[in-house]
RNA sequence: CGGGACGUAGCGCAGCCCGGUAGCGCACCUGAAUGGGGUUCAGGGGGUCGCGGGUUCAAAUCCCGCCGUCCCGACCA
């Protein structure tokens, strides 16, 4: 009878859970478009606080918001080859406008490359106008084949930075600088430690001359690529003629950068922390950091109870956080639901903190404290209950990058990894595997096909081996890089 | 597009094999009691059984066709 009320986590059915948590909780639903998902309050709430917090870190980086247009000619696609190659699949396309067929189909964006720079190269003239820095909050369309919540949907919202600089160099650091940006935000923020490095030639966006990558390792052992940030070199401004006269006098092409994060992050936050209660939303990015639920048995009670939470949130409200703003408290006053259906339904939607206060804990000037990510449970003094919520809040936060962090190592593998072994582990539980690599594409794709493992990344100096692989985990020929591979979503 | 499963109340499902008054649980509404970890009792509302055709006195059930959804692959943030 209570079973359709439990969420079971296991390894065999991760996807099972992972539906059931995000539509339980109420974060998202399956809308009547296929393959398109619509995000409800509660989990539109999570990426706006996402949005928020990266909206502050983008213009502390000096970039600024601005907003270019759905539709972009199909001609512009074109300019770019590689560009057109690697999205002509995924393309939605109007071709009908006003009752008439278009001269030109309107492609609806799967990325806004093309026309931010066609506007671009109406804007620069000089080394003077560069760099241009901007970025937009937008919705775009990929009509994927096989869609999955918050993952992967046909069209999905994220912020996509494009800049435009006069030297490589500059390009270059712009890349790196909002990949270490993100890296800033998915660890400090959403709990979520993740690998950072460069991407193989098959895996790097269609027009980039070197793409870089956040990859998040899930409670499935798969890995998510959260984020990713381009360098384009100067592929698009000769496709789009975005050209700027130097302080020498002569002409060059500017070099681009394109950057982006999905609320495809909102997926990767259940799968990274949720458990068998439902989610546990980092205190940083939770909607609401804690709920107060007031446990009365008389009128009398009820009263007097109730008046100590409205006290108490109101302390809680005054507390500064130390993310912007200040905490956010919900007092629970709901009548003829008892208090423990009311702990279950918090804890699903992952309310990182929770404040009981009943008349046995008024007798005592307290109430009791509950983490919502370790189930911890204590008693704490009204009188210092603000100090002692933002603390623990604070502490919560640590705890569960801290966490994670663990489980993904527990389940890395680094050294003397042979091919067989590889096999075994990609076949079994799967996992990050730091293991070398020829650079060959072939040994990349053949691996890929064989054990279903691709390249995530060419991981940055800090995440690689202490004792570098000199032979290809395949080939067995000399070593060029080490890759990390595993399954991905 | 290949392989699998499914479509019956808002959600989850049973009924189908063997044709005969459309059911159960949750949710919802009303009333009362209850209230420190998923309350209890009583009453109530809600359905073109995915769509179209066929067989039959009679179809949720049998037959044919279509549509749709989910899961697993290929594609990808």
């Amino acid at each position: 009878m209570a079973d359709d009320k439990k969420l079971t986590k296991r390894a065999d059915d991760f996807s099972a859970w992972y539906n059931e948590v995000v539509l339980k909780s109420e974060l998202a639903d399956y809308s009547p478009v296929r393959g398109c998902m619509v995000i409800r309050p509660r989990g539109y709430g999570i990426w706006e606080r996402m949005q928020q917090q990266l909206d502050t870190m983008f213009k502390d980086t000096g970039h600024e918001n601005a907003y270019f247009p759905l539709f972009i000619p199909e001609s512009f696609l074109k300019k770019e080859a590689q560009h057109v190659e690697g999205f002509a699949p995924q393309l939605a396309v109007v071709t009908h406008g006003g009752g008439k067929k278009l001269e030109e189909p309107l492609v609806v964006r799967p990325t806004s490359e093309t026309i931010i720079y066609a506007m671009y190269a109406k804007w620069v003239q000089s080394y003077r106008d560069l760099p241009i820095l901007i970025n937009q909050w937008a919705n775009v369309v990929r009509w994927e084949m096989r869609t999955r919540l918050f993952l992967r949907t046909l069209e999905f919202l994220w912020q996509e930075g494009h800049t435009a600089h006069a030297t490589a160099a500059e390009g270059e650091e712009e890349a790196r600088k909002m990949l270490g940006v993100y890296r800033d935000f998915m660890e400090g923020y959403m709990a979520m430690p993740v690998v950072t490095g460069a991407k193989t030639d098959a895996e790097k966006f269609a027009g980039a001359v070197r793409t870089y990558s956040l990859e998040a390792m899930m409670q499935d052992n798969k890995a998510v690529q959260t984020g990713t940030s381009h360098n384009l070199g100067q592929n698009f401004s000769k496709a789009f003629d975005l050209k700027f006269q130097t302080e020498e006098g002569g002409t060059e092409y500017a070099w681009n950068t394109s950057w982006g994060v999905t609320t495809r992050m909102v997926g990767a936050l259940v799968m990274t922390h949720g458990d068998d209660n439902g989610l546990r939303i980092p205190p940083l990015l939770a909607p609401i950091e804690i709920v107060i639920v007031p446990i009365w048995r008389s009128e009398e009670d009820k009263g007097r109870v109730r008046a100590a939470a409205a006290l108490v949130k109101e302390s809680l409200s005054a507390w500064e956080r130390r993310a912007p703003g200040r905490l956010r408290v919900h007092v629970d006053n709901r009548e003829g639901i008892k208090p423990g259906a009311k702990y279950y339904e918090w804890e699903l939607r992952g309310i990182p903190l929770r404040i009981e206060i009943g008349p046995r804990d008024l007798d005592q000037n307290q109430a009791i404290m509950v983490r919502r990510d370790t189930g911890e449970k204590r008693p704490v003094s009204l009188d210092s209950v603000g100090e002692d919520a933002a603390d623990l809040l604070h502490r919560i936060q640590e705890a569960m990058l801290i966490d994670a962090r663990e489980r993904r190592e527990h389940n890395s593998f680094r050294g003397g990894i042979t091919y067989d072994r590889f096999r075994e582990v990609m076949e079994a539980d799967g996992g990050f595997v730091y293991a070398g690599w020829c650079g060959d594409g072939e040994c990349e794709a053949a691996i890929r096909e064989e054990t279903k493992a691709s390249i995530r990344v060419l991981p940055d100096e800090e995440f690689r081996s202490a004792d570098p692989p000199e032979k290809c985990l395949k080939c067995g020929r000399a070593s060029t890089a080490e890759a990390l591979w595993a399954k991905a979503y």
